[in-house]
DNA sequence: TGTTGTGAATCTCTTCACAGCT
DNA sequence: AGCTGTGAAGAGATTCACAACA
């Protein structure tokens, strides 16, 4: 006697990268409603997201949206529908920890952008970054990282100190009761298996470009 | 008559993802060669890197070094020939553009790091902001990209601007003549098709980890 | 006609499992 | 005994190609 709920409709596990790109059409469909088109087709979409657009459609059939043969997609109920999909209900608040530059900079890049989705506090052990506001958000010592995070009902932090700290940061996180990390600090996390982490590491995406833009070097002298 | 050059000795393409796994092995074996280790097996690097031994053992075929049965690698000449694989030979430099929070964070991060791979200039189109020098990197005004770039015959652009300038500086570096980009700005960029692109989407990012942090909100509550 | 939605085919990446080495 | 290197199997993601539809 399954009783599954209607946001666990039976939908197979969505993968990793499709949620990833359903995030870039969003922001894409965005910028076509500011500029008043409110029809697409896969074919635009795709070519928008230096995409497929037969990939384009597998991902919306993740969301479950459908739109019209020959009419294409309706832009606003698009968007809604990706809404209804990548966001908690709830919403949800974010924790930065490390208000350096690159702490700043995601800071920025986040107020104010997503009703469903934005960083709440900041925290730092540098009594001199603390205890003011930047972009909208709050900053406090790290000290004060459980209390707040709790409080808050806070799920997801954001590392963005060295990475000799890293590791202690997060810790901190999960026992504060994070369930999800965004890693910006070169070294992998321990933490236990029911906390998702997402490394972003910059040395990595730098040395790819150097290498592949290498190979291209290479390629075009032959 | 193919004359098949030794950098070129046919190998198989290797994959992205292992380009990016490659990058993170060698900052691993550094940290274990500052601590005097000196050997290791595939299951422990891959339990630092959070991979199976079996990947860990499939991306260093792709460099062409061999460990030896039983005593594992030496991590000197593994770091030695990952550098062999991954690096150009005559080293790369990259120019950024955007000193902003981010610039600066990415400035930071790569100050005096790579022998084989640095930041040798940045821009910006805020004159109070150029001409001085930033985590040892020499600032100019945008104008002066092309200038720069040839005499420095950089190949690599990082673009820390706003996504509204975004694709006008990846127009100007193509122009000047890179072939790889990593691009920090929330847009696709349209480039040539031979020059390589690396998008690192902050936003999406976030948005992942708060995909993925609700299902396991879901999941416990289960 | 020109689009969507999707089963099936294909391609790519990862893991298995074991021969061969030390 | 215990590791590496690797062919082969398996999983997963992408693309093809076409029926259904407006």
């Amino acid at each position: 006697m399954d009783n599954v709920s209607p946001e666990d409709k039976q939908r197979p596990p969505v993968s990793e990268r499709t949620i990833g790109r359903l995030s870039l059409y969003r922001r894409l469909l965005y910028n076509l409603l500011s500029q008043n088109v409110d029809r697409i087709y896969s074919h635009d979409l795709a070519l928008m997201a230096g995409r497929t657009a037969a990939q384009v459609r597998r991902d919306i059939m993740a969301v479950g949206y459908s739109g019209s043969p020959n009419r294409g997609y309706d832009i606003h109920e698009l968007v809604v529908s990706i809404g209804l999909f990548l966001d908690n209900p709830a919403g949800m608040g974010a924790a930065l920890v490390g208000i350096g530059n690159l702490g700043r900079a995601v800071l920025d890049f986040f107020s104010g952008r997503r009703p469903k989705l934005s960083i709440v506090a900041a925290f730092d052990v540098d009594p001199k970054k603390t205890l003011r506001i930047i972009s909208e958000c709050p900053c406090y010592h790290l000290d004060l990282l459980r209390n707040v995070v709790q409080d808050k009902n806070i799920r997801i932090g954001i590392i963005t100190v060295p990475a000799h700290a890293a590791q202690s940061v997060a810790q901190k996180m999960v026992e504060s009761g994070i369930c999800g990390i965004l890693n910006f600090a070169p070294i992998p996390l321990r933490v236990p298996r029911n906390v998702y982490v997402e490394d972003n590491d910059i040395t990595m995406s730098l040395e790819k470009v150097a290498f592949f833009a290498g190979k291209n070097i290479s390629e075009a002298a032959k």
